[in-house]
DNA sequence: TAATTAAGTTGTAATCATTACAAGTTAGTA
DNA sequence: TACTAACTTGTAATGATTACAACTTAATTA
């Protein structure tokens, strides 16, 4: 899933979308921590920045970020909602044991099941959960 | 995975958890009704039968059976938990057009990573969405 | 069988994440 | 420069889940 620029200007007139400041702050946050941040990792930093953000602007942004397909939600746990900047095909690992979520490599495109074959399939999670080799160790 | 009676007796015994009347009966649903049901429908169908029922006993019995293994949350739509009977390894499916869950069948064992060569996996989701065949005709 | 005791159930209240809304602000466009 | 639609913000509302305390159930022991 690479972004073509094109596509995403023409995909935000559609949309009467503006890239505004606080978005594009949100946006740059989660493409530069790859931390799979919560909706409070997001607010807590930005504030740092902008003192008179609020935490509906992040949800906002969020959400608008999701509809032109930039963002996209982790639900690997069911009472945490993360967000990820959407890239090449990689599964989530969770750590039971640390909380840290890593990405790993996995081709989605050879996923697939007999049972689907009359299905439109428009996206693929792969969530694994288990410890992590720094948790191991000790 | 497949249910050991012995080991979950055992299993029952160490965490000293009763299979009560109420949970009997929220773990006959979720195994009868293969709908991934939420807690809302699991209560308000158990309800009809047991008028003293509360839905706080539900989320109870749901997290003992989750705590022996029996049953699973489904965490594929952020805003909706579901709940699923462990059964052999399957991936989930929701059309985003009718709301439905389907079943599919595939080999989770045969699914890794190079990543991952020293991570303990205890557990793989996959998570499917897109439209379902009926929705499709329409 | 009766008494004991720990686990389970229930209803209410508290908590927490997310959304709705209205007023003020920003930024494209004519 | 003025207009207009989108955006931001703070507060209030909503809704799911959990905490808690009183009561009930059921397994265990005498």
């Amino acid at each position: 899933m690479k972004v073509n620029f094109d596509d995403l200007t023409k995909e935000l007139k559609n949309k009467n979308i503006r890239l505004s400041h606080q978005r594009l702050k949100v946006l740059e946050f989660i493409t530069n921590n790859r931390i799979h941040p919560t909706v409070d990792q997001i607010y807590s930093e930005l504030h740092k920045d902008i003192p008179t953000l609020s935490k509906t602007t992040v949800y906002n942004s969020l959400n608008a970020l999701i509809d032109v397909g930039l963002v996209k939600v982790i639900t690997i746990e069911d009472n945490e909602t993360r967000y990820d900047i959407v890239t090449d095909d990689h599964g989530h690992f969770k750590c039971e044991s640390c909380g840290k979520i890593y990405d790993f490599e996995i081709n989605l495109d050879s996923l697939g099941s007999k049972d689907l074959s009359n299905f439109k399939i428009n996206n693929k999670d792969v969530y694994f959960k288990g410890i992590c080799p720094e948790c191991i160790k000790q």
